[in-house]
DNA sequence: AGTCCCTGATCAAACGATTGATCACGAGGA
DNA sequence: TCCTCGTGATCAATCGTTTGATCAGGGACT
């Protein structure tokens, strides 16, 4: 426990005693000073000889011990069911543990892969760790089950919902979404504008096709409802796509994703066709590696993975209200490129 | 500390005193059989009677205290200057996170974003925690200099490394990858081979490019140097270096990455150019989202982040062995696709 | 001089576990 | 009958903090 580590580096830890020892007071006064405890009546030259003995010996508190004795941990657990199978997953963590730390808590992730087993595994160990609560978040936004074990601390869901529960959820508005998707090539004069959905039932996808239908009741533009199609939700399903989109002569495009929109600037590309020129394009997602990059860039709206977290901590932590059962609806913004109108 | 929450769930933490008085034993006997502490005696029907009061009482043992007692803490810290700006940074905290899983551990992680001030407070967190050891890693494989908290405990450096110093790191190895890579198209009879490197000067910048002139030297193949270009490593700069390709008379092209290949495959299309017949590419990074994704799908050679990550904790804990100031390279997996040569 | 009240600091009991030492008791051996 | 030994279980100290209660020693006031 004590002693040199192959690095040569002391790892002795220093306790509060043996401040107190150094600066000739009680380990009581110690702890008072190092927690600035209001109310408590410490000289200033005893203070001052704590403070010295404190970075002389390189003393570091030690949380465990702390909550321990004062019944409360910092620890908010997040399980994720997929963290990086989607580059954007990420995201809700670094959003988590951002907000999370902001309020002196600390996150413990854990990620199940979709395994049952993992999970339970992963509930255990957070409870253990006498946890705050849990988020738990799934990797597409969608329905689900709630694990047992869930139910013996408090917890919100991230991404995801509980139908039929009291459980609060942070979720992204799809409606809002896909209105504002059509709203841009609405805007730009589009009266013809095709909706590639996806063929996977999903809270995305009627959302979206409702924010669709929506933004164009508002822009007083019938729907032809010949203009939505199903494809698959990747850079195949929007190459294969072109076709149809083509034969409908539709002027612009509301792509289910960015993979989508990708493979339909292949397709354009290989017909001859210039986007935004012969066709306007308009993605979701605002998957960075492929919007930002196409060319043209593409116009899109962004998933708030990073306020998804963000939100789920607050909630959890009673910072932001929210009704049993009910689901935060956090905006998607939009991001304007060049997919739309050439500069 | 104990009642109902709003959503109507208790939170009482029951303790091992509890479960004791229900089982009619003392505290010591708890202990003993829910760790299942060998050399313990326990008759066999006390030790049904406690088993049965814990599922009753939905006991979960306290970590913390458990920790505090013990002398040790099962924590591993993770700090990463940026989580979730690139997709695969994801997947270092996941290798590091199911590594730490598998024996035990648990990971606390916190990014900084190349935020100073954050990542002294990160490291101030983790020390406080008295974490096992600390695992320090960046987005981009590169050196680094370490904070002077780090010496306080064990740490391994995942993706970078610190010259002159005696820490110990986890690197990929892109010498072997840039060979990989070179050789992919080699064996495809390619003899003019141009190489897309990076303008920014890194390990990847010098190593695939050693990799590339290794696996000419293996192949018997002179090298010509005009084929190796800098060019930005994005889209962009792979569009921008399709002139320059085109005229050199390469029919293989070795990018830096996946995005520069992405940004070439445009520029060749606009040509009437198809992949891989009138020209066969190569990436590197194997970013998912791009490279099985394009037409035709992209041969690459994929940075190991997962291995990285989980490499990362073996050393730390002494599963795998690294001397004071050594690198272990990992190896950069060949994926091959349809870019190379058409099916 | 006696009382009251600050001020500055210490005492000691928790918190929820682990663990080496100890104990009660009946069986077996001499 | 006495001693030893094995079995099953408990005692009590400990880990590093926090915190309500307590205490010593002065002034200030009556």
């Amino acid at each position: 426990m004590t002693g040199m580590t192959s690095t040569g580096r002391a790892d002795r830890t220093v306790t509060m005693r043996e401040v107190a020892e150094r600066a000739g007071v009680s380990v009581t006064t110690v702890s008072h000073v190092v927690n600035d405890k209001a109310g408590a009546r410490i000289g200033a030259e005893a203070r001052a000889r704590v403070q010295q003995a404190v970075v002389d010996l390189g003393y570091r508190p030690n949380v465990l011990a702390k909550n321990l004795v004062q019944g409360t941990s910092a620890f908010i657990g997040l399980v994720a069911d997929s963290i990086a199978t989607t580059p954007f997953a990420g995201q809700i963590i670094r959003g988590a543990q951002e907000e999370a730390w902001r309020h002196g808590h600390v996150l413990l992730v854990a990620n199940t892969e979709a395994d049952e087993a993992a999970e339970r595994d992963a509930l255990a160990m957070m409870l253990e760790y006498k946890v705050r609560g849990i988020l738990y978040s799934t990797w597409t936004h969608r329905a689900t089950q709630l694990p047992p074990a869930l139910a013996e601390t408090d917890h919100v869901l991230v991404n995801c919902y509980a139908p039929g529960t009291a459980t609060r959820a942070v979720v992204p508005d799809e409606v809002a979404g896909g209105r504002s998707a059509t709203a841009l090539l609405l805007a730009q004069g589009h009266r013809r504008i095709a909706f590639v959905n996806t063929t996977s039932p999903s809270p995305a996808r009627e959302g979206r096709l409702q924010g669709y239908r929506e933004a164009h009741a508002e822009a007083g533009v019938e729907v032809d409802e010949a203009l939505v199609l199903d494809a698959s939700p990747e850079q195949e399903g929007g190459y294969g796509a072109a076709e149809r989109i083509l034969a409908l002569g539709a002027t612009g495009v509301f792509c289910h994703n960015d993979r989508v929109a990708m493979g339909l600037y292949d397709a354009l590309r290989e017909r001859g066709l210039r986007v935004p020129r012969d066709m306007a394009v308009v993605g979701f997602d605002n998957q960075e590696v492929i919007a930002g990059h196409l060319r043209p860039p593409l116009s899109t709206v962004a998933l708030p993975h990073y306020e998804l977290g963000a939100a789920g901590v607050r909630v959890l932590l009673g910072e932001q209200r929210v009704e049993p059962g009910a689901s935060l609806r956090v905006a998607c913004p939009v991001i304007a490129r060049d997919s739309i109108s050439a500069r």
